[in-house]
DNA sequence: CCTAATTTCGTACGATGTACGGAGTTGAAT
DNA sequence: ATTCAACTCCGTACATCGTACGAAATTAGG
């Protein structure tokens, strides 16, 4: 027996596939619609992060018992499911022109720039790849920064998977010390200088030649921020070089 | 007034620095160790994931109440960070050498596996960067890959951050869809049959034409299963290149 | 008006992490 | 030998979570 396709498809897809059902609305008038539920779960996520996005909290912004969102959406996950493909739709993305440098760049900064604005997108990244109208569209923009170079079909998702996935980790590593502060209490500052004396305590009993230099030259290098722009991110650069080696190889072959 | 050190990381560093208090053991002797909890919880999260990692379950495994591990543990948070420093010392690193490329897949191979073998550390890894000895020991041993090679400190550091990072993201793809067939008890196969229809039919009402392409030839080579080695891997390649061409422009110089 | 469809939501259940306090066990001091 | 303080163990309790269930309220079609 086939299974049924889910049906958070469908409702991913609500706004280029509208409700086909001609069916009488019998009831009450829903009090919101489901893009306001998502949207104040957007709000809540941003604010709070992920985990402090409760179907209780989100019904108490709503103005709506616990339950009645429960009538917008099936449950957590699909409504996790929904608020990804929201925010991906709310990126106004640049033309996809420039040589194949830039265009890179553009898709390393929009998916920064998502992860900036959203940060629980990266505690999502495990989900599966729901193909909602905006990921779509997302997808495709992507693709057209590597379309028409030699690349194979496989090598032009591998291309943009390495750039976002890239750009996802530099995310990922700015995140990590806000949620930190924000757990633990304590500026990144303040917990060195509350723990650095113990850290090199313990250290001292092993040789780290390397570590111990090139952790605090590097640590220092964070204090000083971080840059605002991908620009001059060392790694996008590596990338970047090798992505265009290869292609030029392709060229001469 | 300056914060307390967090008593987490003597825990951490607890067989290299081996509980400097001279103090008398009163009271009943623990019925298992710290290492034996620790061990017990990493089971118990390769298993059935980080999220079914409750303390009560683990409590259960162990033969005691669920306040007792409260005993040895301060919270779950603790916990997971000195599981992950457990599973990094696991691992038997092999020697650093050589050309520059091999050794940098090294550090990817190494990532991956740890990454594979446990995946709950794909879900850690925005937590506070905890410098346990097997973090240390694998830092060092990665920056090792890069040394006196002409980088700086900092690129050093970028650089082993990238091939790493790169390595977890091929590990987080794989685990995504494990997560996704567990959760939804579809193989992705099941899964592409029961909504294929569906997705075909939404996804007409706009144009894709190279996400429809590309997408469609990216599945079908990932169904083909995934290399269990990293060789031949298209993303590492392209960033090793970059690497290569960087260090040889610094010897030109 | 009646009925059927829909939305809304109160209550309840089984989880979760963990604060609290007591009971039991042990080594050192008397 | 007795006492005491330190230490481990753990039962109970509380707030919070997702959500199953079913009743109440609301509306449109017959």
């Amino acid at each position: 027996m086939p299974t049924d396709p889910d049906p958070v498809l469908r409702l991913l897809w609500r706004h280029v596939v509208p409700a086909s059902d001609a069916a009488p609305r019998r009831g009450p008038r829903p009090k919101v619609s489901v893009d306001e539920v998502v949207d104040a779960a957007v709000e809540l996520a941003d604010a709070e992060g992920l985990a402090a996005l409760s179907m209780r909290s989100l019904a108490q912004r709503l103005g709506m018992g616990a339950m009645s969102v429960y009538g917008y959406v099936a449950n957590r996950n699909d409504l996790i499911v929904l608020m990804v493909d929201q925010v991906l739709g709310e990126a106004t993305l640049p033309p996809m022109k420039g040589d194949l440098r830039t265009r890179l760049r553009l898709v390393a900064e929009a998916q920064l720039a998502d992860c900036r604005a959203h940060p629980w997108l990266l505690d999502v990244a495990g989900l599966r790849p729901w193909l909602g109208p905006n990921a779509a569209d997302r997808y495709e923009w992507q693709l057209a920064a590597v379309d028409g170079i030699g690349l194979s079909d496989v090598e032009m998702d591998q291309t943009v998977t390495l750039v976002a996935g890239f750009a996802a980790n530099v995310a990922r590593a700015e995140h990590a010390v806000r949620v930190a502060e924000r757990e633990s209490g304590l500026t990144d500052l303040e917990w060195w200088e509350a723990n650095s004396g113990e850290l090199g305590e313990v250290m001292a009993h092993r040789d780290y030649p390397l570590a111990g230099r090139v952790g605090s030259a590097a640590g220092e290098a964070y204090q000083a921020g971080t840059d605002p722009q991908l620009e001059r991110e060392f790694g996008l650069e590596r990338i970047l070089d090798g992505i265009e080696v290869y292609v030029a190889s392709l060229r001469s072959r």
